[in-house]
DNA sequence: GTCTATAAACAGATAGAC
DNA sequence: GTCTATCTGTTTATAGAC
């Protein structure tokens, strides 16, 4: 349906973003040229000024694709099985849906699209000028308020306690370092590449450190 | 005793590894520009060159710094209390210890020397072309063994089954977490810093979480 | 919307005076 | 050992043709 005009675009943005997401990932946001973006994305140069006006509204550009990918991957997580029921878990209702999203977690860290996203999101969640806040208000902080109301339904502790948001943190944290240090992990491992059976084998060890972790701090 | 010539240097050159320290940390490698790490150090940006070889030979001396400095950190702490023996502990003293052991990396990663190191650390950790042979071969693989033996002998299980290796690196990956994610971590609990009773807090935390982990690996 | 050409600033490295 | 001055390459951004 395009005119007639010269040059086509499915969407020369887009696959700047894709581009961009995973260079930055990569090398980080200084390390990479915006000549090596377009080249990645079949783009000009002149097409990142064109479409986001710079190489930092790129950057912007990106934390919202996150923002967005990765909202919708948690919100899901969170109405396993049941997307209307707000509250009114037992205990142990509660305790299990905790441990299912860990695991949602860990697969969406370590999927294809994960792969691609953690370690933009990481390196922007360390460094001092950054879209750290946007990402914090838009995503980190909204789930980890809905995790930590999980727990004190699974756990009986209040939700707003210091320990109940240090010891969600820590839940995801474990969760996170294997994203974090997966080329330490494979290293240590022997593992060649991270498929469905190391998955699996993660998986189960981070179900157990969760479990152990909830028991350990319900309130008997 | 330095003769008579006219300009003295206590040590420029670990100055400038404390200044390159620092700021490739706090914003990446490529985003440091050499004329700014000399000027940190109150240097001279052609010292750098003198010194080190140049930027990257700097960045190495910035690595071998690291090993050092961590790497005699980590054997104190496997040495607590009793710096000879080297095997023979009961199930209750080697859990003892691996708790010990983890409430030390807690503090050394969030005291004064460690939040200049560990944000240099876990960016080379992080970056696909980097220092992260050597980090590794000469400070995280020597450790993460140490800790799976010390795992073996706590819980019974063979210190080299895949699960024991990634049950220490979740031990160690919550603790590195709340390195990585210190920014995130002080604004949702609304801290200002991290001070004496906020790392008390975090340690009691880390510690009912080590503790409920090893149990839960005990086999029984 | 896409491209080429170019501008203006900045990078790391080094020669040579001191 | 330290400094200034400079060389060479690369960066992002943009003007203007198509």
């Amino acid at each position: 349906m395009t005119p007639t005009s010269s040059a086509r675009s499915p969407d020369t943005g887009d696959a700047l973003i894709r581009a961009a997401l995973r260079l930055f990932g990569e090398q980080g946001y200084d390390a990479t040229s915006t000549r090596e973006i377009a080249a990645a994305a079949g783009a000009n140069v002149a097409s990142i000024s064109y479409h986001f006006g710079g190489k930092e509204g790129l950057r912007a550009a990106c934390g919202d694709f996150i923002i967005g990918r990765m909202g919708s991957v948690m919100a899901a997580a969170f109405d396993i099985g049941d997307p209307g029921a707000p509250s009114g878990l037992t205990p142990q209702e509660a305790s299990l849906r905790l441990v299912q999203i860990c695991e949602r977690m860990t697969q969406a860290l370590n999927g294809e699209e994960g792969r691609l996203l953690a370690p933009f999101m990481l390196r922007e969640i360390t460094s001092p000028s950054s879209l750290i806040d946007t990402i914090y208000e838009g995503m980190i902080g909204p789930v980890h308020q809905r995790l930590c109301r999980l727990w004190a339904d699974a756990t009986g502790a209040p939700h707003d306690a210091p320990e109940t948001l240090l010891r969600v943190f820590s839940l995801v944290g474990q969760i996170v370092y294997f994203a974090l240090a997966r080329r330490i992990v494979l290293k240590r491992m022997g593992w060649d590449d991270f498929g469905a059976s190391e998955a699996a084998t993660l998986t189960s060890v981070l179900r157990a450190n969760v479990e152990a972790i909830i028991a350990d701090a319900t309130v008997r």
